[in-house]
RNA sequence: GUCCUUGUAGUUCAAUGGAUAGAACAGGAGACUUCUAAGCUCUUGAUGUAGGUUCGAUUCCUACCGGGGACACCA
């Protein structure tokens, strides 16, 4: 529809005025009361033409009322020149139609269609704990890759763990010290905490830093021996435990690119291109950003011992992506804290394979920041995914225990995700999010439970209803449910466009206050008459158009919908 | 010091340069013999400071102030 508004428009400007090539705004007015959708186009003009913009839109308002096609009903001007434009009652009954044609896919896009998508996202630190900042990146990049699938591209998810490092050779060290060669690991704890003490054991003892460095050559080179070993087994037991962790987030991921394996294909790379790319600099190889650029730093890709880099395995990785298939669009999500080290890699990228820099996009979210000390004290220090998890799941459980509606065996998880989730997808990415439990993860209000609730409430309306049909009955009012539910489409495009999930949350708020207000107000089926009212099976089509559209919204975050609540 | 980023009610977040800056939480009030009250209705309250650009600025530009981040051999 806003096509066909704006091809309308490019129609009518063309024929009263003869202009062309005009850019103007097509958008849902905030207020309801203000029309379907309307235009700044007399605005805009106004200034070319040296009229009033009322003038000018009363000239265009003339032209398009000649040629509306039937789903508009009026054309108006409003405030300073706006034209607003009402859509037609059996417009939003067509729309009706279609939400039940498409099902799980009303809402999807084709802006990508048949191109190749790569997403990665929740790239661990194998040996470091799973904690908060990783679902964060999880629950973003879930969603972007969920996004990427419904713009009708072919997408693949991956994760690049980081799997050998000075760090992790650090705690094989403990681990070596404390449990011997034959250490089997039980649990993720005794891992992360090797991390941590082999960190702080470096930093106070002198004396182990040439046995770590030699673990970490062992590593390197996949030595036979029994750091070796041990990493080989704890490398396994991380990656299920990653695997255990994301799927209960919602996850699954098509691949893995392990950083020691870009390592040494992004080593091979820079000394191919140096010195035409990169230069020698102290014993190390660097890249020397053009003078111009004062955004970007210089950097080591090769230090001089000859390990690659951070910056190193970054080029090795960008080099695996665009090998393993043909890539359109390569979008990775990290913490902003890292913007400037990817704007180098990007840069120097650039002169290695232009495709790589020109095709990638660098999703980058704020970092979580916790209020005050309720956060250590409710679960101590930075906590773990899975703590963090636990604690939301019992105080669900408390939540729920005295509802009758809901069912013990339901599962109290997606209501615990669900919370979670929304308090991160609901901010625009790049943002740093103040994560206070007692606020943000709230169950209700705005809140992903909330959301959870009205298409749980909906749903058992269904379950009850008989008939139904998307006919529109005589002399109904059309509610705000229905100016807001076709939308959705815009919305998703959006949220594409921008890879911001948060466009999808913004608006299932508005969606689920609108059928929520309209159920505090409405008898959508009447048991106690044997027979409903006449605009009882419309009412019914409504509400499912919700629910369909609400489970739509959620896939797209993420967030799975209970059967009660 | 250089560069990047951010600043909106008491709090957590919205607002492609447009119409009266929206929600939610917290605070105050209320309705319901009704399909799930995690709900609904009403209410108090905000654009860091100073300039500039223009028909119009929370949005763009400049300076300042306050957060966050990066600045060569960590990731």
């Amino acid at each position: 529809m806003e096509t066909t508004i704006r091809e309308l428009i490019t129609a009518a400007l063309k024929e009263c005025y003869g202009l062309e090539g005009v850019v103007f705004a097509v958008e849902r007015p905030k207020e309801l009361a203000h029309g379907d959708y309307a235009t700044n186009v007399a605005l805009v003009i106004a200034k070319t033409l040296e009229d009033r913009p009322q003038a000018c839109a009363e000239t265009l308002v003339a032209t398009l009322n000649k040629n509306k096609p039937a789903d508009i009903e009026t054309i108006s001007i409003a405030g300073p020149g706006f034209i607003n434009f009402s859509l037609s009652a059996t417009f939003f009954t067509t729309t009706l139609k279609n939400i039940f044609e498409q099902k799980d896919r009303w809402g999807s896009s084709d802006l990508y269609k048949g191109k190749n998508i790569l997403v990665e996202h929740s790239s661990p630190n194998l040996f470091k704990a799973f904690h908060i900042g990783h679902v964060m990146n999880n629950a973003i990049g879930e969603s972007i890759g969920r996004l990427a699938k419904h713009s009708g591209a072919n997408v693949r998810v991956i994760s690049f763990p980081s799997d050998i490092s000075l760090g992790v050779a650090k705690a094989i060290f403990i681990l070596l010290e404390k449990y011997g060669e034959h250490f089997v690991p039980t649990d993720i704890a005794t891992l992360g905490d090797a991390y941590v003490e082999g960190t702080r054991r470096y930093d106070e003892d002198e004396s182990i830093h040439a046995r770590v460095k030699e673990i970490a050559d062992h590593l390197y080179q996949q030595t036979p021996s029994p750091e070796w070993t041990i990493f080989s087994i704890c490398k396994d037991y991380n990656i299920k435990y990653f695997e255990y962790i994301t799927a209960r987030l919602g996850s699954h991921f098509d691949g893995y690119i392990y950083e020691s394996q870009a390592g040494e294909i992004g080593k091979k790379i820079v000394l191919e291109h140096t010195p035409s790319v990169f230069t020698e600099s102290e014993g190390a190889i660097v890249y020397v950003p053009d003078e111009a650029r004062k955004d970007i730093n210089t950097a080591v890709f090769i230090n001089s011992q000859g390990n690659p880099t951070y910056e190193a395995k970054d080029i090795g990785l960008l080099s695996m992506k665009f090998a393993d298939q043909p890539l359109d669009l390569s979008i990775f999500v990290t913490d902003n804290q890292q913007v400037p080290h990817f704007q180098v890699v990007l840069d120097a990228a650039h002169h290695i394979n232009p495709a790589w820099s020109e095709k990638s996009v660098h999703v980058h979210h704020g970092r979580m920041s916790f209020k005050g000390q309720k956060m250590s004290s409710r679960l101590g220090g930075v906590p773990l995914a899975a703590d963090l998890l636990e604690t939301l799941i019992a105080e669900v459980q408390e939540y729920t225990k005295d509802r009758p509606t809901a069912d013990a065996k339901e599962n109290p998880e997606a209501i615990a995700i669900a919370a979670l989730k929304f308090s991160i997808l609901r901010a625009m990415a790049g943002k740093d999010i103040n994560f206070d439990p007692e606020t943000s993860l709230s169950f209700e209000g705005d809140s992903g439970p909330y959301l959870q609730y009205s298409t749980v409430r909906a749903n058992s309306i269904l379950a009850k209803a008989k008939d139904w049909g998307a006919e529109l009955p005589e002399g109904w009012q059309t509610t705000d449910l229905e100016k807001i539910l076709i939308h959705f489409p815009e919305v998703v495009e959006h949220a594409i466009q921008e890879w911001s999930p948060h466009f999808i949350v913004t608006y299932l708020l508005e969606l689920a206050q609108a059928f929520n207000s309209w159920y505090g107000n409405t008898k959508i089926i009447d048991q106690s008459v044997e027979q409903s009212d006449a605009a009882s099976p419309y009412k019914i089509a409504l509400t499912k158009a919700f629910t369909q559209t609400m489970q739509n919204g959620l896939y797209l975050l993420g967030i799975s919908v209970p059967e009660k609540m």
